[in-house]
DNA sequence: CGGAGTCAGATTGCATGCAAATGCATCCCC
DNA sequence: GGGGATGCATTTGCATGCAATCTGACTCCG
């Protein structure tokens, strides 16, 4: 009869879902790859740090299945290192490592340049521009943590701009494996107005569709940085707080 | 006394291992990862298939644990789709995707060829000398496979010879991705004397570490197999088999 | 005949159980 | 006292079980 069919068919009578909960069923190992990338990336979890199985599967309330399906989702991102019968810990990175990283990162900026400039939309430009305003009042209020998440996303903005997915998929995934190692060198802040200013260059040349010159005004400007970002990594100039 | 704890302690009573066989534990996903993977990159399935765990659990004899550990890394790596409640597919790309995807995989060699100059060492010139002589054979008894598997372990080893390990790993990659669509563009057979002839230009490039030219040469290398392949894929112009 | 409903079998997502491996404290023997 | 052996608690690797979801064939009504 109708009234046996009719239950409300959205929550079973076992557990009531709270409001605005949407069921991760499907999407756990994707969801915890996400919790723990973020965990990485913003310092909780240090590199070299081991990581138990138990600690995540209760600090985040999933079971070791999901877990372990982001594990391997994170070790082939490069984030983490996994040794059997030993469990994972937060990838370590040495100085040379990070080196040839930032080699790989200035390449794909330079490759982007070109494609950028052509196929470049009105709305992109507005977006970088948009950041740009957005970094420039950081600089000006000390907020360091803003204005270095701000500097990446600018960077991968104009990436975007090629309009290429795989270009965009793997800068982003290099970027965030030495995102870490690179935090140190925004903390000069001399440097600060120093790269505001090689900011306005590059806009101007995005605006402009001159790849050429884009190319070498984002390769200079990250070799100015990574420069300044070795010297503090290398202890030889003290960050200013 | 002697004879209760001297047995062989190679092999436990319940299940004799087979000579040569040496234990998977804490490598299954992995292993069944590289499995999958070469069945993918050989064309044993096609863009598009759907996949049941329980066509693989019985065909590589491992449980769907493992399995599924391995989908997650191939969905990482991008030649997996994953859709929640509805499984595994092989990734498919359009030829929008390709054409970014070569992009890309052009940038990457443009990116790798001065520091491959600067840095490759004598055994690298060597092993890409005996490579291309390999090649030139396949060329010569008209072995398509091997000649087309040689062509991208060539380029493989001059990225290699940058020395940047995360430069060859996201080649690696990306050119893993986008393997089957390229591999059309070899059957015409025309275009292999002409390739086998840039060839030899890039590795007197190498040889004599001369790098802007390397990548010049790579570049259009690399543009003019594309547009070969291109007119293959979109049935332009027919494969000589 | 067409389309919504529905129902069983198959498939997937995740929790849990068990065995192997590890780590650590203790014990032993020299 | 020191350098292993040994046993126990912990942790990891994988197999399996159960519930949610999907699929597709069938039914039934218009």
């Amino acid at each position: 009869m109708q009234s046996d069919s009719d239950m409300a068919p959205a929550e079973t009578a076992s557990v009531v879902a709270p409001e605005g909960f949407r069921s991760l069923r499907g999407r756990s190992a994707t969801h915890v790859a996400e919790r723990l990338r973020d965990m990485i990336l913003g310092g909780d979890l240090p590199a070299g740090r081991r990581i138990s199985e138990r600690m995540l599967t209760e600090g985040l309330g999933v079971t070791r299945t999901p877990l372990r399906e982001a594990f391997k989702i994170l070790e082939t991102e490069g984030l983490l290192h996994i040794v059997p019968n030993r469990g994972a810990q937060v990838a370590e990175l040495s100085p040379a490592d990070v080196d040839m990283a930032m080699e790989l990162l200035v390449g794909l900026e330079s490759v982007a340049a070109e494609p950028a400039c052509a196929r470049a939309t009105a709305a992109q430009f507005a977006a970088v521009e948009a950041l740009h305003g957005q970094m420039v009042a950081c600089q000006r209020d000390g907020d360091l943590m803003g204005y270095f998440r701000i500097n990446q996303d600018i960077h991968q903005n104009i990436v975007d701009c090629a309009h290429n997915p795989a270009l965009s998929r793997v800068y982003r995934a290099e970027s965030a494996r030495v995102r870490l190692y690179r935090f140190a060198g925004n903390r000069v802040r001399q440097r600060w107005s120093c790269a505001v200013m090689e900011h306005e260059q590059i806009l101007q040349a995005l605006k402009q569709r001159q790849g050429p010159l884009l190319r070498e005004l984002l390769r200079a400007h990250h070799l100015n940085g990574w420069r300044v970002t070795r010297l503090v990594l290398g202890n030889e100039i003290r960050p200013d707080r």
